[in-house]
DNA sequence: ACCGAAACTGTATGCGCATACACTCGGCGG
DNA sequence: CCGCCGAGTGTATGCGCATACAGTTTCGGT
């Protein structure tokens, strides 16, 4: 590592042109097998790798996909612990669930998964960032500066900064609402989900007696599916605007809180649909406090498929985001977009899974 | 987006020299203000968003920080599925719990997570990878091309590869063990852990009968778990080699097998020591579908402390590694090497918690 | 009003690579 | 045996920026 060895190195050091080095690694069969191995031999002898920088410079292209987070709460709480190694063991009874030390957000890592699968499935390799409050606009800037084009999710970007860097490459939206019609846009069902697991709910099990628990008032996802619940609601002659509607956060601590409320004010429903499982989660803890039966006296539901959804008691009903394949699509969409500039703006609706269990659909053999 | 705006065109706008726009941006008070804003007016004006390559070509560094996974079963699953939204809702009996689907790996995210964070405090950007089984060393060739350094989780590199890109750029292996001592290294205490475990359950809970589920055999984590759990037993004047170790692969369903093996031949043990979370759970699916109570006939404990293991019922004893902490670590590590690239290799030792649950300890309240 | 230092800005260069173009060389048809 | 062609290789250039250095302006002191 005393010094990075260059094309000229090896070209030096094989007895070529720096012409023929670039050759051997960029298109092979454009140089003779002997020189090819001549060369080959060379850069394993002096440990060369190219330089991204220099040939991402040259060919006007980065050959990396940026992905930028918003910044969940749960990432803050990490800032300030300082790693201590004073004791190499310590034996504690469990940390209480702070929701905030552990965080929940299986969300974001599946849709991260998707993207980097199919961006180097693609070739490309992938850049992460999670916004920090403080300063988006100049870590959007940076990154924008270092990939050929940049996913988004949600509303995470200021629509200056937004519009600043989308003359420099393309941007691709994940969930949230449309942002003008320049950019692409990928999302879920959230109306449809909900509506059809509202529907269920309705139909087949005959509930009328329902509570809603909302998402942040700023989320879009959480309006969508708020949005759906309604719809089903009056798809079926019923009034939405008679059910209470119960403003959460999206946290299983708000999930608790509201469901904490609810059995103090003696006005549990048959049906407490929530805006994403998080929350539902946190219900469930309450109720099984109290000693409420789920689902025999309330049915409860969820948002998006955690995977903690799958391992409660009872197992959450929900509806499954496919949260891998939005990242995949987003970078499909980007690379698409990469290729043909000019076509129209695209936009991706992916579909939503309606999985029924236990908390809604009273036991089944859990033996699997 | 037409075509990207650059140091010229921005200069040429403002009329100044491209020196003055670079200074500007780089080290604003070297520039008199009024000359800055009207500069800052013209990158506005332009969308000007500078070249990281360019940047980093002239810089000679990228300002970026690799890490590196290796790839788990979980992911390839995912290479097959083609999106389709013929439907945009479907409704389900909850799909089986196949481990796949749900890329079960809290462990990687969080260590993506925390260095994440770490490295984008430190100013750094982070490019992530996560090994195909294909062509690892393409992949790394790549990114070492990209970075200032690099940290790769356990074993996903071969050593010849390694040692190539470890000419160009330093590189810090996290978990698993050393390999050769050329490089830096973050790990967490596996043996020390398990070994705590182990004798709470010995002195504690006055357990003898124990089996251990080990993990895959080229696990080094698993290794070094499993070599805590026997020292723990010796130092009680225990023999290990007498209590049955069972082989698993650290995965959910190995960990039904194994239970349901113990089961089907009558022998349950006092306590099932796991040697991670996943096998844990997979042992509890299997012995609350048999009507096994845990902990009174059967303590089951795990290792990793996965969020699943929080909401599991009755809920899971086990050892916490610090994951996020184990990323910010490795991304200190590497910044420090940068900075002083010849002091001797630096191995850090972080901390693990023991996490007494339900699953060892009886019944605690849970309505918190 | 003059001088020198300090503050500021411009000019020139190179980072490491890809690639257009020029060139060499061997083989082939005429 | 000559000229032509294509495979293979070398030469020269530019990608967009940071920065050393040189040049210019500003300003305090006298």
């Amino acid at each position: 590592m005393a010094k990075a060895s260059t094309v000229y190195d090896v070209a030096g050091h094989a007895g070529v042109s720096i012409a023929t080095v670039s050759r051997v690694l960029r298109r092979p069969d454009d140089v003779r097998a002997s020189t090819r191995d001549k060369v080959l031999a060379s850069v394993a002898e002096l440990g060369y790798v190219p330089s991204a920088n220099a040939r991402g410079l040259a060919a006007r292209r980065t050959g990396v996909l940026g992905l930028y987070f918003p910044n969940l709460d749960a990432m803050e709480e990490l800032d300030d612990g300082e790693f201590d190694a004073s004791s190499l063991v310590e034996v504690v009874q469990d940390i209480p669930d702070s929701g905030l030390v552990r965080p929940p957000n299986l969300y974001f890592d599946e849709v991260l998964r998707g993207s980097e699968l199919e961006a180097w499935r693609q070739g490309f390799a992938l850049m992460v960032g999670v916004g920090r409050v403080a300063y988006p606009a100049d870590m959007v800037n940076d990154i924008a500066g270092r990939v050929d084009g940049m996913a988004v999710l949600a509303q995470s970007i200021p629509d200056s900064v937004l519009q600043h860097v989308s003359r420099r490459i393309p941007i691709v939206l994940i969930a949230g609402p449309r942002r003008g019609d320049s950019y692409d846009h990928v999302s879920v069902s959230n109306s449809e989900g909900m509506g059809a697991l509202t529907t269920h709910l309705l139909d087949s099990l005959a509930v009328t007696d329902f509570a809603y628990v909302a998402g942040p008032d700023d989320s879009p996802d959480g309006a969508e599916r708020y949005s759906g619940f309604r719809q089903a609601l009056h798809s079926r002659g019923l009034d939405p605007d008679a059910r209470p509607v119960l403003h959460g956060g999206f946290s299983r601590q708000r999930g608790r809180e509201v469901a904490t409320q609810l059995v103090n004010d003696g006005k549990l429903p048959r049906a407490l649909v929530c805006g994403n499982d998080q929350m539902a989660l946190g219900a469930l803890d309450v109720l099984r406090a109290h000693g409420v039966r789920v689902p025999d006296e309330v049915i409860v539901t969820g948002f998006d498929g955690i995977e903690a959804g799958q391992t409660s008691s009872p197992r959450l009903t929900t509806v499954r985001q496919p949260m891998v394949d939005l990242g995949r699509a987003a970078m499909r969409v980007m690379l698409s977009r990469l290729e043909d500039p000019k076509q129209p703006p695209i936009s991706v609706r992916l579909p939503v899974k309606v999985l029924l269990r236990e908390s809604s659909e009273g036991p089944v053999d859990s033996s699997s």
